[in-house]
DNA sequence: TTAGGGTTAG
């Protein structure tokens, strides 16, 4: 052995039986070559030596007692054969033992075990040792767990590695395993000084370790590595760039994703393969710059390589989010004619893409087509829909799959529970959502910011702005970090509450702790300041933003809108449409909604049918509001023939009347001697849950009265007297 | 150790 270790310019003990395992394993440990740089060489020294205390006569006949028995041991249990031995043994006796146990590795891990389960203790250099000789006997896992127990339990656990190598160790993969460890356990600092400290000996850390390093690194750390490491040996592969062209991707830095990815080339001699393009096609994704994505998706098969599902998936999910969900199908189909078979990723994406769009036909279209390709739901695909369900109101069937997950043996993970939670959160249902919020913690998982952002959203909706602010005060103290939306939740509910000047103050908080004001918050204050009627503190909000360079969204522009409209600033809300279709800015629903309510409110149906056209003509969908606002309009203004068509469309339209519309449509409906039709609304309002005006019951009364028909006459009377309207009449009266 | 999907705010 040390004739070997001496021919050997790092000193390292190899043996023909580590050459073969570094083979068979393919672990590229290079530990033969002299690192490239000269001043490294020359720095070069052996590993310590190694010498175990001489121990006497007796701990010498003891040991030698228990190595025996050991070897010796057939059928007998373990812990009987040892147990005449262990209450004389003392650590040092422990490592004496591993002497003798040399060719018998397996007899030294199971006395080290019962030793641990005795003294509940082992000391460090037994440790190292023990996973020296874990490896020798090929048991990587107990070699793992050894480093682990070692690394998180000392400080000095390295050095007992390195001190015992000589001596008890075959195979220099421990380091490679050690500096794994130290990377998975976080510690970066300490692995990156492990990996300085071995070049000293000679050892170079595997590529394959050190990519794992490498992907753990924040961006700067990232580069300053990549450039260092091959200095001291390494010798980067294509997953090591692609890692570099992830982080850079990650940190924005698309165009120098972009460089680097030629530079692979050019420079590293290494062509880019599908996983690079792929990575920068997502960064592109998710930066929402389609037709650069598309050109490096054409780049790419023009290289020969073929875009796979995880390339189209990206693709996917940005036409999702973009609101283009009928395009991401068409997508889906695309790849298919392609012969790229998708996989759960794709549908989930699409799933979620089509519940934002409310389309749960599709939806179930999709569930049924991956299950028919084989592809069985996973955890994420039922958050999607358990998720989907919710926004759409849909909360049993949420809770259905909710439970048919627990049936199926998925455990629901912090999404699943934080889709949940912010489900019932939205449906004012607190109660069930603490109740999830505990079973969280029962079940071993941590709410996070996400989790708490949807409480404190759904107490501020709910009216408990002081609860919100005092969960978020508890989930401070456990040293969670908010972050914007979580402040975003507590400015909405204290400027919904009516507390603009302590809204204001959270604002300040927000930007003290660092965070800053995006275009929620904004607009979040912007929409207190225009219903509170001050349109000029909102326009000087809206400065600020521009001057700050935050993008106001569509939904600024329509609180601006809707500021306009409040204010009686009709014309001023008619120029603000127009600069934003000159500025290509494209309204909404939303933004038409306003201006047709508030010209509605003044029956000024003419420009309302103007504004409706126009919004028509521009292929901006009518939603619910729109068809609700026009019928109440055209009935005020007593269009019933308008208002009725308006009313059809919205039924075909599978959306439903607001109280005040039923309310409306009745009366213009009774107005036109329509009683039937009238009477017919007026049951399916009561059957939708809503409670009809006064002046409804009213009508009916003189109606039904004047038919003759007394007893349906008592009937509205008393369940207007229910509904504790006659004593508002009789007030009048 | 390298690529994609699911959770929060106006």
């Amino acid at each position: 052995m040390l004739s070997a270790v001496s021919r050997n310019p790092t000193n390292f003990p190899v043996t023909s039986h580590l050459r073969f395992a570094a083979s068979r394993l393919n672990w590229r440990l290079l530990y033969s070559a002299a690192p490239p740089i000269d001043t490294l060489a020359t720095t070069l020294r052996p590993f310590p030596e190694y010498s175990p205390k001489r121990p006497t006569i007796q701990d010498a006949e003891l040991v030698q007692n228990l190595t025996t028995t050991l070897k010796q041991r057939r059928s007998d249990p373990l812990r009987r054969v040892l147990s005449p031995f262990l209450p004389r043994l003392r650590p040092q006796h422990l490592i004496w033992a591993f002497s003798h146990l040399r060719s018998h590795p397996a007899l030294a891990l199971s006395l080290l075990h019962c030793y641990r389960r005795r003294a509940r203790h082992v000391p460090l250099e037994a440790q190292a040792i023990a996973a020296h000789l874990a490896l020798a006997s090929g048991r990587v896992g107990a070699a793992r767990q050894f480093l682990r127990q070692g690394l998180t339990s000392h400080r000095d656990f390295v050095e007992q590695v390195i001190y015992t190598f000589r001596h008890w160790s075959s195979d220099p993969f421990v380091f490679d395993l050690l500096f794994r460890i130290a990377v998975e356990l976080g510690r970066l600092d300490d692995a990156r000084s492990l990996f300085d400290r071995l070049t000293f000996f000679g050892v170079i850390i595997s590529v394959d370790s050190c990519n794992a390093f490498l992907s753990h690194l924040a961006i700067d750390a990232v580069l300053k590595t990549f450039v260092e490491l091959p200095l001291r040996g390494v010798r980067w592969n294509a997953a090591s760039y692609n890692i570099v062209i992830r982080a850079l991707c990650r940190a924005g830095k698309l165009g120098e994703a972009r460089e680097f990815l030629l530079k692979m080339e050019s420079e590293g001699g290494i062509l880019p393969d599908v996983i690079s393009y792929s990575t920068i096609i997502d960064g592109y994704c998710q930066a929402g710059d389609l037709p650069t994505a598309y050109e490096l998706f054409d780049e790419m098969r023009t290289r020969g390589l073929k875009p796979n599902e995880f390339t189209f998936n990206s693709i996917i999910s940005l036409l999702c989010h973009s609101d283009m969900a009928a395009k991401a199908e068409m997508v889906l189909l695309e790849m298919l004619n392609q012969g790229v078979a998708p996989d759960s990723a794709v549908y989930t994406t699409l799933i979620s893409g089509f519940c934002k769009n409310g389309n749960i036909s599709a939806v179930y279209r999709f569930v049924d087509d991956m299950k028919s390709r084989g592809l069985a739901p996973d955890a994420a695909t039922y958050t999607a829909l358990i998720c989907g369900f919710c926004r759409c109101g849909m909360i049993v069937e949420a809770e259905r799959l909710f439970d048919e997950m627990l049936r199926k043996g998925l455990n629901p993970d912090e999404f699943t529970y934080t889709a949940m939670v912010d489900g019932y959160c939205k449906n004012g249902r607190m109660h069930d959502a603490f109740r999830l919020h505990d079973e969280m913690l029962k079940n071993g998982l941590s709410p996070n910011v996400v989790t708490y952002t949807a409480l404190t959203d759904g107490l501020c909706k709910h009216g408990d702005v002081e609860a919100a602010n005092e969960l978020l005060h508890e989930i401070c103290g456990k040293g969670l970090e908010l972050n914007v939306c979580t402040f975003n939740s507590l400015i909405n509910g204290l400027c919904k509450s009516g507390n603009l000047e302590q809204a204001l103050k959270t604002m300040s908080d927000m930007e003290a702790a660092g965070l800053s004001p995006d275009a929620f918050t904004y607009t979040t204050l912007m929409d207190a300041y225009c219903k509170s009627g001050d349109i000029t503190r909102a326009h000087c909000l809206l400065s600020e933003m521009l001057d700050r360079k935050i993008n106001p969204t569509i939904v600024t522009f329509n609180v601006l809108m809707n500021g306009f409209c409040i204010a009686g600033m009709l014309e001023d809300g008619k120029r603000l449409l127009e600069w934003m279709l000159e500025k290509k800015i494209m309204p909404n629903a939303a933004t038409y909604n306003s201006l047709l309510k508030h010209y509605g409110m003044e029956k000024n149906m003419k420009v309302v049918t103007e504004i409706y056209r126009g919004m028509c003509a521009r292929r901006v969908m009518p939603d619910e509001s729109t068809y609700n606002i026009l019928i109440l309009g055209h009935c005020k203004a007593r269009n019933m023939k308008e208002a009725c068509y308006f009313h059809s469309e919205l039924t075909a339209r599978g959306f439903s009347l607001r109280a005040d519309t039923y309310n409306a449509l009745i009366e213009g409906l009774c107005r036109k001697k329509r009683f039937v039709e009238a009477r017919r609304l007026f049951e399916e309002m009561q059957d939708a849950g809503f409670l009809a005006d006064k002046k409804i019951y009213d009508l009916f009364i003189d109606l039904s009265y004047n038919e003759g028909n007394f007893e349906l006459t008592l009937e509205f009377c008393d369940e207007a007297i229910e509904k504790h309207l006659i004593g508002t009449k009789a007030d009048e009266s």
